[in-house]
DNA sequence: CGTATATATTAGTACATTCGTATATGCGGG
DNA sequence: CCCGCATATACGAATGTACTAATATATACG
């Protein structure tokens, strides 16, 4: 079995990480994230603390589900959605500490405990 | 003092944290991390460990350092690059043991301690 | 000074991303 | 069955990003 360029593992590793820091790097997908670490909300909710459009929001879970970072469950005509993946928590707060300080760890402290 | 909307200390946060984030959102400026945390490189080194172009290094590198990410050291024609915010690493390393696991620890293992 | 090597910058282009507007779907209540 | 609310999708515009090719700067060395 002969490896082409591309199929060196950790190129696909680099290429899989930069994918995972991509998803965080827009302020409102960083805000879900972090207000999904402090339990389950369906979309309504997380437009109230967010505050941008009903699309806008409805995109950005989109992305955030279809990479596997979020999960979603319907009740009703709401659908709530949760974080799948914890270390999305943990990346979040490794940043926290060191960039923001104690703000963001206010927002945060809940993602990892 | 007022404070306009833009002016709420956690907007500026998330503002923050994604910039970062965006850092290291692409392969090359990763590669160039990782690369880094394993001790000073100067360019034409770092070119050869990742295999990209001469300008496209010397353009991530330039982004990184303007944020802050990496310092450079002259030493006569050569330019040595290091890491400047040791969080840059924890946060490779956070990603790495979850997302990739062995490979990618491998290539970060010296990160951290 | 002139030339070679190391690095940086500029400009152009292809491509991706984000957001808004408009529209669609899914579900519950009357 | 129709209406209203919650959520999702489609599409287009504006903007941003990463790359290449060409050129510029800086330093060493003869």
């Amino acid at each position: 079995m002969i490896k082409k360029d591309d199929d060196v593992p950790s190129v696909r590793v680099f290429e899989r990480a930069a994918e995972l820091f991509g998803l965080l790097a827009t302020p409102v997908r960083l805000r879900i994230v972090s207000a999904l670490c402090q339990g389950e909300k369906n979309v309504t909710e997380l437009r109230g603390l967010i505050g941008v459009s009903q699309p806008n929001i409805s995109q950005h879970l989109t992305t955030l589900y279809r990479s596997g970072a979020v999960a979603k469950r319907r009740h009703g005509s709401q659908v709530f959605y949760r974080i799948a993946e914890e270390y999305y928590g943990l990346v979040c707060r490794a940043v926290a500490s060191q960039v923001a300080g104690e703000e963001f760890n206010d927002s945060c402290v809940n993602i990892v405990n």
